[in-house]
This record gives C-alpha cells, structure tokens and sequence, in this order.
DNA sequence: AGCACGCCGACT
DNA sequence: GTCGGCGTGCTC
C-alpha cells in the first residue's frame, strides 16, 4: 500500500510545537480537517488519491494559528470543530478568494504531543476509520463540538386557535413545543420526533411563530479561579481597620489566598477586596485551576520485599532500554503490583511519565489506592467516567510533560504524555480493552504496543490468565529471535516472557474441590449450594473467616414462566426473556432486559393465559442472597454487581465495609474477578460454572477459563489458606479440569491447537461487520448485498474465507435488528483486503454498518 | 450533520 | 399545473 500525500506524519504536523509558535508567521490561510461526516472517505484508498478532503480558510491577523491546533471555522451554515493541518503562503489556483471564510475562532492550541499523530493515522489506517474520527476516541471530548440548529416558540405572537391554521406536520410540531418547559429544541430533536418536520418548521417560522437560531459551541475550558496577591505589605494611612486586618490576614497566610477563601476567612465581601485592589495593596488574577477528583488520602507505602521471581522479572525490566514487548504472567496473588511499582520508580528518577491501564477504574480502588500510597500525587486518574472538565484538565496536566503516572481504562491508552518511558496493561487478557462500537473498534493492547513502538519504550503485559494472542506473541517472537539471529541482540520485535509462578511468601493456590450437582441433585439436594459447600459456609460462620460467591448473572432469575402455559415473558424491545428482579421483601417486584434496560412491574397473571402460576428459573445474585438469608439467617451477605455498585464510589464503599468485616460473605458478578485484592477471603464458592461454558463463539473456553481461575484466585491472598469449591453438571469439561489443576499450560496448549486447526485467531485474523437497522427486512437485504459484494469469485482472487450473513445471535436488541458477516483471514499471509468504501455505500442510510477489526465480542 | 436542489407521483 | 415526498450532493 503506498501511503497517501495527506498522511500527517510530516514534520510539520509531528512537531506542532516547533519553530512556528516562536517565529511570526506570513501564512495567510490554514488548510483544515473538518469535523462533519461525509467530507471524510475512506482513510485507507487507492494510490495517490488525497482520500481526506481539507478545507482552506483565511486566518484573521489577530489569531495565532500552527498546525495541530484546534480550531472553530464556518461550515455551511453551521460552526464546525476542526485541525488545522497546513499553514499556506498562496492560494490554490482552483481556489476562488470569495469562497473563503476565516477561522472563528482558536480552541485550544498544542493539544498533541509530538509524534501522536503517527499513532491516530496509524489507527485510523488499522480500524478502517476516517481520521477524524479516530483523533475524536482520543481526544477528550467537548473539543470538537458544533454549533447546534435550535428551534424556539414565540408564545406572545401565537394567537390561542393557531392550530387550525396550520398543516398536520407544522401542528404537531407546535404542539410538541408547546409541550416542554422552554419551548425550545434543537431541530436534530424536532426532525427526529416528527416526519417530515422541514416543512412544517419553515411554515411555523414564516408565520413567526418559532425562530430558529444558531446555539453557539460550548467549548470546555479551564477553570478560572480568582487569586489575591499581596503586592504592598507596609499598611498605609489610606486605609480602614477592616482593611488592614484583611491584608493581615493575607500576609499570614503567606501572600496569597483564592478570592474565595480569602473572603470566607474574614467574612468580608468581594468588593472590600476589589477596593484593596483599586489603593494597589493586592491584585486580583485569573488562575487556572485543576479540575481533580478528590479521592480520599491513604497513609503512605514503601517498596517491599521481593521474592526471587519477582526480583528477577523486575531485573529484566529494569534493564530495558527502549521498545520491548513483555509478558509477565504472574499467577493470581504472585505480586504483579509490587513489580510494576518498582518498575515506574526508576521511570520518574529519570525524569519520564507511566502509563497504566486497567481494565475498569472503578473496580479497583485498591490498585490507585496502593499507587497513590507509593507516588503521592504524581497518580492521575483518567478514564471516561470523569466529567468533561476533569478529563480536559488532566489532559493538559499531562501535556506539560512533568514526570507523572497515569492510571486509567481503555481510552487512556490515548494519554498525551510527551515524555513516556514506561506502558503497564495489567490483566491484560480482559475484553474491556476492546471496543466493539462506535468505530475505531480499538483494542487498548494494540495501540500500546504501537505507542510503545512509536516512542520507543517498553510495554508490560500483566496477567495470571494471558490471552492466547499475548501468549502466542511472545513465544513466537522469541524463537524467531532465537532462530534467525542466535548472537544479535537488536532483532526486533524485542519479547520476553516472564513469570512469577509462585506467590508472595510462598502462600499456596487455594484447592479447587469440584462438585458434580448431578450427583448432588441424585443423592436428593435440591438447594442451589452443595453439601460441600454448605459445610464451608456453615465453617465460615463459625470461624468468622470471610467468603466470596461467585454467580454468573445478576438478578434474581434469568426468566419468568408460566406453568400452565408455559409462556416465557420476554422484552418488547430485545428477542430475550425478561429477568426478574426482587432484593427484598418490600421492594416492587420487576421485570428487567438486561440488554436495553426496559422495566416493568411484575405481572401477578400470566399475560398469555391469566394463570396465576408463574415460576422463576436460573438463579441470579438476588436469588443467591434470597437463598442464603433462608439457609444462613446469621451469615451476613453484601452483594457486589452492577446493580448494587450503580452510583459513583458504591465499589469502594461496599469494599471497605467488607474490608471491616461488616460481611462475611460478598456475592457477585464478574467484577468479582477484576483484580480484587482481599487478604481477608478463605472460601470462594462457585455456584454454578455452568453458565460461562456454552457460548457459541470459539472464544468461550477462554473466557470460561479466564473467569473461572480469577475468581478462583481471589481465595487464600493473606496469612489463612483459602479453598475453591466449584459447582458444575459438568465436572468432565477440559476446561474444569485445568482450572481445578491450575494449569494454564495445558489449557493453553489444547485451546491453541484447536484454534490453529480451525485458523481462528491468534493463528487467523477475523473482522466482523455488524449491520444493524429498526426494518429487518432491509438490514436482511444489506447483509446479503454486502456478502454478495465481498464474496470470494475468481477474478477477484481473495484471501479470506466469509461466514454469513447470518442473523446475529440475538436478532432484535433495543428495536434494532442485527445482522453479522465474519471475514477470516488466513495466518502469516497479508490479508488481501475488500474495497471498504464500496462496502459502505451498499449501506443505505438506515443501516448502520460497523466494521469489527479483530473483534472480541459476537453478542 | 444540515441544508438546498431536483426529480417524481398525487391532488386542487 | 403545483404541492409535498425523498434521494443526491455540497459545504473552504
């Protein structure tokens, strides 16, 4: 593929914050990306065919505008976000001067690090997404925002019988303004609530009865903060007694106070202040302030001692000098943490930033608790769920290039830190480091390794539970270095594989004592918990141990039936059942879809037959917790999953309630697996692996054995021993096996040969397109014309074998029907690639169509 | 995205 | 003839 002329990577774009802030410039006009779908192709097109439409516009000569800026300009009728590119001396000759607009306006200047842009066009090319597109993932959002088309009502001129003047479209909008509050919508809302709503607006507005008007965009920007400054100490004649205590006051607390706490502290006015101002004795100054979530302060930490595997693997690292790509498979409580934060301190000693990435933010306090008890206030967090002001400040904070760690999800793997020495993507085999929608379908892992690459810094990978892909890449990389060049130590990639086999203070794995509920269930115990472990939970009581439960769903039961008719109630919106939802005695009994979140009070009579015999199946954490309130009155339960941990800080809160032995014992969902440090936990019980084993994607036994071994390994992390008691129907599944056993090696080694027998990945390459539309019928069509398109013919010679379309496997999700056509490459030849803008524009308009690039998820 | 333009079928 | 639907194309 020869690279097109617009890619960024010129100088003049890797270096924004070259020569040309410091030199005037004489460049009359700036060409830009704009911000507007359907001025972007395809980011990957034929040779020499500019596939990024830019637009030329005059800069005023009070704006200072480079290359990389951020920048507001007139598009259509409509303020437009967009980057400028490239400064021009002299128009294009096709140009007409009258077209031209200015740039509006300059939003924020020197976002990007150099040599960022390598890595967004290297996204955009590998996702197949237009490069804006890709620089809008990464940067944080409210940037690139657009001025908004509103629609407002003019009570005073509507006259009380309007509507009978009016077509049905202009009365229904009518009455659909008169409806709100304000009177006052976007037309986006308008034309989406009402057919055809053009015409009927310009009808309203040619009687003056709306206006439409431009909302201006509301860009994020710093926080100001006034300052008082004391400038002159000696107290003059000129002033009262009031005011010279202020300025008392000030000089104490060492010449400078917000204005705000200066007046709280002397229960004075802003405007005594201002008239201190106005006699010269202070300045008041604008200052910006750090939007900075403020988390509770933890006593401080010192490195600890190392086990021999540790040291080791932290010795390797150390040693590193540039791009590396590590595995460090260290089993569930083997000290993973404690390398890592040996790992950075060198890292800042020099001067540079880390980067560390987690699978959920929220899940895990403890991990950003234990950095910040280690580096102080050099930790920042940062990851989608901050508010738009938060994520701007700490982008900035990171730009100015101070040695600092940032610990963040997915998206953080975009940190502008210009001065990165060190990548840690812990647990890294988790799925959240992919996304699956909107497009670019990123997976964190690979684009670190590309920033890895980029800067040319070393990458860990942390997992007790590698993903095969990781696994198979620094196995492979490794012979190959071994093979080609025995006595040459610049081969690249540079891999290594690492791992801490043991944990800390020699603790063993906890047992894994597998129970077969078919033989519970043949020897007459109906209860959802075996004898064995009922036993534990009994033992736990009296022990005062602490215990986790681990189920597979949350909820109370996955389905309601009816047993006269069997009718099994389902959601209006999705094609699966509804779960039932019950906490407690007296609260409403509920209906939930856990696909679009559709609520509905429990029906007392089946809808299909009246019978008032309906039954729950399939246990969820509220059954479970129902289940043990009846069996273990005393045992005292807190339930851990998304519908207990919905509100900001709930995770920490019903963690450290555990933490104090307020419980014994936590029931939950997978976010129990999540890297949850409890040294406190003897017992993990399993209540049904069941559910984790039969998914149809070839991905399943992975996971399965992913999940299970982590929550596994959350047992026997402190001084007691811990103990696993996993509940099946089938004991017999390679799987359980090798999770009882704790052997990743042999799990890995079978999985792997099935995968390369079927050339699924990490052998093959698989890219998914998701169709999905509100009319079956035409995303059916699309599927079938895109398949049709991209089916393997002999002029055409491709490479890749296609399965599909096939409806997805739940076709219909919040109205919307889903179908899929999997592409899958063979391994170690380069893909011979469709033509994606062809395959696009067989899409009509009500069509989404998403390209999956190695997806993970096939719901 | 948001808006104009232009083409086709249904009606005063 | 004209109104009102919607597909197509352009925005520096």
């Amino acid at each position: 593929m020869s690279t097109p002329s617009w890619i960024l990577s010129e100088p003049i774009l890797a270096e924004p914050a070259a020569p040309y802030d410091t030199n005037f410039h004489s460049s009359r006009w700036i060409e830009v990306l704009v911000d507007c779908p359907g001025t972007q192709s395809e980011a990957q097109e034929r040779e020499n065919v500019p596939a990024q439409k830019l637009y030329t516009y005059r800069l005023p000569p009070d704006l200072d505008v480079n290359p990389g800026d951020i920048l507001s300009v007139p598009f259509g009728a409509q303020q437009v976000g967009a980057i400028a590119i490239r400064l021009l001396d002299r128009l294009p000759s096709d140009l007409a001067s009258d077209k031209i607009r200015d740039v509006e306006d300059v939003v924020a200047k020197s976002f990007f690090p150099p040599g960022y842009w390598n890595l967004l066009n290297r996204l955009s090319q590998y996702y197949y997404t237009p490069l804006m597109q890709a620089i809008k993932v990464a940067l944080p959002p409210g940037l690139l925002s657009r001025s908004s088309r509103r629609i407002r009502l003019k009570p005073e001129a509507i006259p009380p019988d309007a509507g009978i003047f009016l077509s049905p479209t202009a009365r229904q909008i009518l009455e659909l303004l008169q409806a709100s509050k304000t009177g006052d919508y976007t037309w986006q809302h308008i034309n989406r609530q009402v057919r055809g709503a053009t015409r009927g607006l310009r009808e309203l507005r040619r009687r003056g009865w709306v206006e439409s008007y431009l909302e201006a965009p509301r860009h994020t920007q710093p926080k100001l903060k006034q300052a008082v400054t004391l400038v002159v100490s000696e107290t003059g004649l000129d002033l009262t007694p009031r005011q010279q205590e202020i300025l008392a006051v000030l000089q104490r607390q060492g010449g400078e106070l917000w204005l705000s706490e200066l007046v709280e502290t002397c229960k004075t006015t802003p405007s005594t202040i201002k008239a201190l101002e106005q006699k010269s004795y202070v300045v008041i100054q604008e200052r910006e302030v750090l939007r900075k979530l403020s988390e509770p302060a933890v006593a401080d930490d010192r490195p600890k001692a190392l086990t021999p595997a540790q040291a080791a693997a932290l010795e390797t690292i150390n040693n590193l000098n540039g791009f590396a790509e590590v595995l460090l498979h260290g089993i569930t409580g083997s000290g993973k943490t404690e390398v890592y934060l040996q790992a950075i301190a060198p890292i800042l000693e020099r001067g540079l930033s880390a980067l560390v990435l987690v699978p959920e933010i929220g899940l895990t306090p403890q991990l950003t608790d234990r950095f910040r008890a280690r580096f102080g206030e050099r930790v920042c967090v940062y990851h989608s769920a901050l508010s738009e002001g938060e994520r701007y400040d700490t982008w900035r904070q990171m730009l100015t290039g101070e040695p600092q760690i940032i610990i963040g999800t997915r998206s953080a793997v975009f940190a502008p830190l210009p001065k990165l020495g060190l990548i840690i993507l812990d647990e890294e085999h988790d799925s959240s480091f992919k996304q699956d929608s909107p497009a670019p379908t990123y997976h964190a892992r690979t684009v670190a390794l590309w920033r890895a690459e980029l800067i040319d810094c070393p990458l860990i990978l942390g997992s007790a539970t590698p993903s095969l892909e990781s696994w198979v890449e620094v196995h492979k990389a490794g012979e190959r270095e071994a093979i080609q060049n025995p006595k040459s130590k610049i081969q690249n990639p540079k891999s290594y594989y690492l791992s801490l086999p043991e944990r800390i203070q020699s603790r063993p794995l906890p047992p894994v004592e597998v129970v077969d509920m078919r033989q519970e269930l043949r020897e007459g115990n109906r209860s959802i918990f075996s004898r064995s472990l009922q036993d534990a939970l009994q033992q736990l009581q009296e022990e005062r141990k602490q215990g986790i439960l681990f189920i597979h769903r949350r909820g109370h039961s996955t389905f309601v039936s009816c047993r006269s008719c069997g009718y099994v109630i389902e959601c209006p919106n999705c094609d699966v059942s509804l779960a039932y939802h019950h906490t407690e005695d007296r609260a409403p009994e509920l209906l939930r879809c856990h696909y679009c979140n559709f609520i509905t009070a429990h029906p007392r009579h089946c809808p299909e037959c009246s019978s008032p015999y309906l039954k729950f199946f399939g246990s969820g954490t509220q059954r479970v917790e129902e289940e043990l309130k009846k069996q273990f009155p005393q045992l005292r339960v807190i339930r851990f999953d998304s519908d207990t941990t919905r509100t900001k800080g709930s995770h920490r809160t019903l963690l450290s309630r555990f933490a104090n032995r307020e419980a014994d014992l936590l029931v939950g969902t997978q976010m129990l697996t999540k890297g949850l440090d409890l040294p406190q936990v003897t017992l993990v019980g399993i209540v049904a692996a069941d559910g984790l084993l039969y998914f149809a994607d070839y991905r399943a036994s992975e996971r399965a054995f992913q999940t299970l071994t982590q929550v596994a390994g959350r047992a026997g992390r402190g001084d007691d021993p811990g103990r696993v008691i996993l509940q099946t129907y089938t004991p017999e599944h390679a799987v359980i096996r090798s999770v009882r056993l704790h052997d990743y090696n042999a799990f890995s080694q079978a999985e792997l040969l099935q995968r390369a027998t079927n050339n699924y990945p990490p052998y093959g390459r698989l890219i998914l397109l998701r169709l999905s539309s509100i009319d079956a019928a035409e995303v059916e069509e699309t599927a079938e014309l895109v398949a049709a398109e991209l089916r393997p013919s002999e002029e055409r010679n491709n490479s890749y074998e296609i399965l599909g379309p096939a409806p997805a496997s739940i076709l219909r999700v919040a109205n919307r029907y889903r179908w899929q056509i999997l592409l899958k490459f063979p391994s170690g030849t380069l893909p011979e690639l469709p033509d994606w803008s062809l395959v696009r524009s067989l899409s009509p308009a009500g069509v989404s169509l998403t390209i999956d690039v190695d997806p993970l998820n096939f719901i």
